[in-house]
DNA sequence: CGGTGAACTGTACGCTGTACATTTTACCTG
DNA sequence: CAGGTAAAATGTACAGCGTACAGTTCACCG
């Protein structure tokens, strides 16, 4: 079932995806979805966690901190983008509700903490950090009015400006940490 | 028209501004409304951009520049979190698209430029910072399950996470200008 | 006075999510 | 194999949605 919902996603976008017509693909009632499933947002809910699936986690304990963010990062972007339907819905559900949002935020925050970002500048880094990754990717979100040539070229620059900004970003929390350091070695 | 709508955004959320409930509101049918507007999508748009105009401008030619652009991001968060709702929508419209947001895209502009920031950079460091304020509104969004007093503590905690991730961008922007500064100065 | 355009109405279509009571199906236990 | 039980699917139904279409009212201007 889940399958047949990211099929339809795929083809026709959000509008596609109706209770109504994934029953018909399934060769089913509406009605009987509601066995499975508690309500069409819980399904979303769902099926964007299944996306989150394909981001490229990198080992915790790899030597650089900051490039395995970059990777995380970059990885969660790309696969958005490749479902910018549900993105926007994403953002408003703080990303962080199914088992494997869950799970990439504990590798994030376990690579912060290698860097010697704890306790709550940790978290304020890694909120900082989704919110650019998801907004990022809902930004690229094609306007239903633009040609296709004309969506590539802009993804182009916007990928551009998320590896910018990304990069801002992480410099700024290393640099946070090594004020930290020094204002601890004055002590 | 657009009173009433605000109206009911403000009284039920997004839930509450159908066409059939505006028109009920504004003591009229629904077709009526047709007459004022082309869609209800472009009515959504309108006043998407109509909350903008509370944003606050800093003066351009300001001192700070960096302070400027400080100014205009936390204005422009503030005002999203009073419109929760309407915010996913808003990054996937890429934030663009009305006069008032226009203006505001032109005021950053012209701050970057006076930082020193011009170009394909100043394009991308606007985008971070428009997707970084759009972003954590949109994070802010309080679901519907959760009490009002954890929604405010949590909203607490995420102005924080917004200032810092603010600084961070800004730094690491200004940072690029001195870099591509002493660049040139080599030459 | 006649005409023109905007505003509004009534009717209608096809769609949405889902509640309720009922029936079918699959499986486990005695 | 028989009987019970729980999951799954069904048929019917409701209230709502956005909006297309054709026709009407009405204010205003030449």
């Amino acid at each position: 079932m889940l399958d047949a919902a990211h099929e339809l996603l795929g083809e026709g976008g959000l509008n596609a995806l109706s209770m109504r017509a994934l029953a018909r693909r399934l060769g089913v009632t509406p009605n009987a979805l509601y066995s499975h499933v508690d309500t069409k947002a819980s399904l979303v809910d769902e099926l964007l966690d299944d996306v989150l699936e394909a981001v490229e986690t990198p080992d915790a304990d790899g030597a650089d901190w900051q490039a395995g963010l970059r990777t995380i990062m970059t990885s969660t972007h790309a696969v958005l983008l490749g479902h910018a339907d549900l993105v926007p819905q994403y953002l408003a559900r703080q990303g962080a509700r199914g088992p494997n949002a869950q799970r990439l935020g504990e590798v994030m925050l376990a690579l912060l903490g290698r860097g010697g970002v704890t306790g709550g500048g940790a978290h304020r880094a890694r909120q900082a950090l989704i919110i650019h990754a998801i907004g990022s990717a809902a930004f690229a979100t094609p306007l239903p009015l633009d040609g296709n040539d004309a969506v590539e070229l802009r993804q182009a620059g916007l990928i551009a400006a998320f590896d910018a900004g990304l990069r801002w970003l992480l410099a700024g929390i290393a640099a946070d940490v090594s004020l930290a350091t020094l204002a601890g070695a004055e002590k």
